[in-house]
DNA sequence: CGAGTCTTTGAACTCACTCAAGTTCAGTGG
DNA sequence: CCACTGAACTTGAGTGAGTTCAAAGACTCG
């Protein structure tokens, strides 16, 4: 629920809290299959998604070809907003996604009159602003373990808020994007994901599902630095 | 000027840029030597500021001691927001700093019902976002001198912004305050620099100012991958 | 069951890191 | 005005974790 202003315990407070938005704004349904994309680098925005279920990668290119993960959206995100008229990056589907398409001209026809609407887009962007500096706490990390180790910890923090019950971490991306999204190699990745295991800090099930076994050890394996950062 | 909505030539488009904020909130002016904190990592959000001149770093404490510069803040920046009540780093003044200190029980009061300060505030949060993210593609970066040039190109777009005619690039911050920055060590900003310098992308005029002298040999500095990103 | 994609493993290289010493700079008091 | 002092910055040498390239090993889906 969102709350905001005094509250009797903690007068001075602002509380932003997502909500699942009831955005009452005109909009479709859309599908989308693993690997389609719901929009592009460069386009004019034409519309904001909010996903209901699935989950999406937002990334941009770099010159050198290869791809920067900006972050990865999941149901209750909305995607597409941006400071300009077009897209700072593109959106791709890593699984089969469904969500809500709704036109520009409607949110921004409603937006300067509808204070739910302005207070909703608050909420997101601080979400957003969140995780994007989760993200870059995680990347001016020099070593590889701990990367992943934070990105593991944010996947988990992500599954509970969402009510998921299971023990392991589902990982719906592969480990190339794992990497761009890091900052790493693929290889790298993987061979973060093994020094873990040999700790015993977590147990990997298949190419989608860990779980973390020992969380002291795995906590240790994030700090446990030479030095280094 | 703050702009939403349909215009003529544009129709579906938002446009959002900050304005220079006539918040007409209840505050105090503040004044802060080099060095003075405005607020500390954990404390309770007691107030918002609003810096006027001056420049500010908002970092975090790593486990192992060094400090995660999450963004530096310039005049017009609006600093102290987050998701629940407490700070979630500390914010330093690096010049002497000037702000106005707008206690968050009056911004409480007034937001729900003060669709300005609403669109304000997501003004605000696009541009932090916006920031955060070139922040995150900075850091993605592996080589050293990608990074600082990103990091200057960065610091340049903000002096454009404010309307600094001056060509050279102004660094109030230290080296170490850069490196914690951009996720390398001092020594290693300080050899980056160079680098461009013998170049010729750059002159170095001193330890604050810089200049970029060479535009397509910076980029290509920038860009210069032996593989790499 | 086969073809293509994704992932792991291995080997050599490289850039940034750390440590340590030397240099420049700014601010202070004689 | 200038020598002094501590902080900031630069330079140098050696080490190491992650990178690239290449090839072998799994998984997935028709």
């Amino acid at each position: 629920m969102i709350t905001v202003g005094a509250s009797a315990d903690d007068p001075g407070h602002l509380s932003i809290s997502r909500a699942r938005p009831e955005l009452s704004l005109p909009s479709s349904f859309v599908r989308l299959r693993r690997g389609e994309r719901l929009y592009q680098e460069g386009e004019r925005i034409e519309a904001l998604f909010h996903i209901v279920t699935g989950v999406v990668k937002l990334y941009t290119k770099v010159p050198d070809g290869k791809q920067h993960i900006m972050s990865f959206s999941f149901p209750d995100d909305l995607i597409g907003l941006a400071q300009n008229g077009s897209h700072e990056g593109s959106a791709e589907a890593l699984t089969p996604v469904t969500a809500y398409r709704m036109p520009m001209a409607a949110v921004n026809a409603r937006l300067r009159s509808d204070p739910d609407l302005e207070f909703h887009l608050i909420c997101q962007l601080s979400h957003e602003l969140h995780q994007a500096r989760c993200h870059a706490s995680l990347l001016s990390r020099h070593r590889a373990t701990a990367r992943i180790g934070l990105f593991l910890q944010m996947l988990e923090a992500n599954q509970n808020a969402h009510g998921v019950s299971s023990q392991e971490i589902y990982l719906p991306m592969k480990r190339s994007d794992i990497g761009a999204y890091v900052g790493i190699s693929l290889e790298a990745v993987g061979r973060a994901f093994r020094r873990f295991a040999n700790r015993g800090a977590i147990t990997i099930r298949n190419r989608r599902y860990i779980k973390i076994t020992n969380r002291a050890e795995f906590e240790a394996a994030i700090l446990d630095e030479t030095g280094r950062n």
